[in-house]
DNA sequence: CACGCGAATGAGAACGTTTTCATGTTTTAG
DNA sequence: CTAAAACATGAAAACGTTCTCATTCGCGTG
């Protein structure tokens, strides 16, 4: 690997020329110039980042951590977030924390050794005492996404608002039992938020309190925790997920079941994975711009980088999509208490 | 940002004797220390990795190029990876090349200018005379994933042999019109060598060729090639998909013809990606181990890392999926060409 | 009591850059 | 033709580590 030295000693000047070359400085004489660049290809020297760095004081590599990239919401942020700092000529170094508040911290504390000189973080609450207080003493610049706004400069969507929607979605279609699918209401700031905007929602409407049910991160099949859901006298006709994987898995214990979406039950996700709409029934949605949010997070953290100062929160349009897994309430239920909707219905408590 | 020099000051040692603390060196005295742990701790000092890195002429940071984080295969292969990474004391630089040859290129230079000190790689093609080229100049561990085994050492599935499942598959319920559907056929090796193994296995078994039907990179909807791809005197009776993605657009893509599926038409994807099983009909397919493929890259490339020699390819056991998607070939195309196969065909040629 | 030996610590070079300041060489103006 | 100004280049320090040799200290042994 050669370097800035044996370019030097090859082309018969000294290193500070070949820097200047490099770095494309003026006042070289072009015939200089030329003998530099040659002695480049010859020995197809490519200048060491980390010995510039050093100089420099700075790494030109963005830290990211998303909870997880199986999650496509994640996994297109990132890749918006990396096309955008490539742009800039910065590159992306990526971790996962499985949804674990300790995995964050240790994750972020590996990436501020590794010096990035920014991050961009997607911690499960921002709102969290001991989350904020580290988050706080991070001391370079970090940009939040998907987090509910905080201390920190913060891209998201109006999670409360989309909870908002969806609920008088649901109430104009005639749905007034309703229950809440979520990964952990407890520990995530933004299924919190669209859980309290659902809530509220509905309150306003007259309608009765959400139902909650949480589904433990790793847990992939839903079939207990929906067919208990779903055994009551009077079971929801319409639930709202926190997030599109876990919509599609509703869905998929729902047929289980033997119940019809939307004939039985209306489904609505969060997320707006563009696989979700070629489900059949296609999922209705709040989809949010994950790419460009990430692109916007990258923007944001750049020109804080570059000396400016980003804006405390950016709110990015989310999208009611209709699909076909919501429509109105079954009769019966809009009666009340009735026998199971089909004839393979689970059995009642 | 407090230096090693900082803390020696504080501590009243010399600089050698922190480093010698920081990495848990023998030969100081508890009390010399304690009193640097202190020290430490009163100025929050975090060692400077590039620094660090300098002196060792070792970042510490695994490059990996994936097509798109799109596609939930590579999410998954990079978690896994960035997984295995971690544990190891590695960081993931990430980078996507879009499909691109130009672009995977230069996103390779980019990682190696951020002197990473290995590389994991989806190229599209690595018999490509030119990417060889590169590939084969590159100074450091190199592992691909997803291609064809080549002159680096590669973690894959057997894609012909995959391919060639695939088509006893549909054989064995009856088929003998078939077409493929690819991302590139002509670009990709992966694709390719699907193809070859789904053709060649067709031949075997005495069906004529199946149709080639290529989908550009950036095409979401599927719809006019596969009106078109339909609309012959003898439409296929079963698709063979080079991904679950182009799977699903293609599925979406019978149902907006009002073809059924496997009714009218049978269709098999690539991939196992998760949320495939939950479609209705879910998805048959065959399945790769993303995320091992992923974990068993990493582990490859830091065994090199290491010291040690990695085995010139990892062939990862595939797993044909069978999912609701693929079902025998409807009776008239058993007799030969004939009308359209429901009222909603399309207009043949 | 001097000597030597092992343990603990320090001084300083090295890693590959960038950058400041100094120096040598042209050019330009007078 | 000379002086000054502009230009081109070089020497060396600095960035924060690690690591190799010294060096110092304490102490047991002859």
């Amino acid at each position: 690997m050669a370097t800035i030295r044996d370019v030097a000693r090859r082309a018969g000047v000294s290193i500070a020329t070949v820097s200047r070359v490099v770095n494309e400085q003026p006042g070289i004489r072009p015939e200089t110039r030329a003998r530099v660049h040659d002695a480049i290809d010859e020995l197809s020297f490519r200048p060491n980042a980390i010995g510039r760095s050093l100089k420099a004081g700075t790494s030109r590599v963005l830290g990211v951590m998303v909870p997880t990239l199986a999650n496509p919401v994640f996994a297109e942020a990132v890749e918006g977030l990396q096309h955008e700092a490539r742009k800039a000529g910065y590159g992306v170094m990526v971790t996962t924390s499985d949804y674990d508040a300790d995995t964050e911290r240790a994750a972020v504390e590996t990436l501020m050794i590794g010096r990035v000189d920014a991050l961009v973080l997607t911690v499960r609450d921002a709102a969290d005492a001991a989350t904020r207080a580290w988050l706080d003493a991070i001391d370079r610049p970090v940009v939040l996404i998907y987090n509910e706004p905080g201390s920190r400069p913060t891209v998201t969507v109006d999670n409360a608002a989309a909870g908002a929607a969806a609920a008088e979605m649901f109430v104009r279609l005639g749905h007034s039992r309703l229950a809440v699918v979520a990964g952990s209401l407890t520990g995530s700031d933004r299924s919190r938020a669209r859980w309290l905007g659902f809530a509220n929602a509905l309150q306003a409407q007259g309608c009765p309190p959400p139902v909650k049910v949480e589904i433990p991160f790793h847990q992939t099949d839903l079939g207990q925790a929906i067919a208990d859901l779903m055994a009551g006298d009077a079971p929801p006709t319409g639930l709202f997920c926190s997030n599109d994987l876990i919509a599609m898995r509703t869905m998929a214990a729902l047929r289980e079941l033997g119940l019809g979406v939307p004939g039985d039950v209306s489904v609505m996700g969060f997320d707006g994975i563009a696989t979700c709409r070629l489900l059949h029934p296609s999922l209705s949605t709040v989809s949010q711009p994950s790419r460009t949010m990430g692109e916007a997070a990258a923007t944001l953290v750049l020109k804080e980088l570059a000396g400016g100062v980003a804006e405390p929160f950016t709110i990015l349009p989310h999208r009611l999509v209709e699909g076909g897994s919501v429509g109105p309430p079954p009769r019966a239920a809009q009666r009340g208490p009735t026998t199971s909707p089909t004839e393979r219905g689970v059995p009642s408590t």
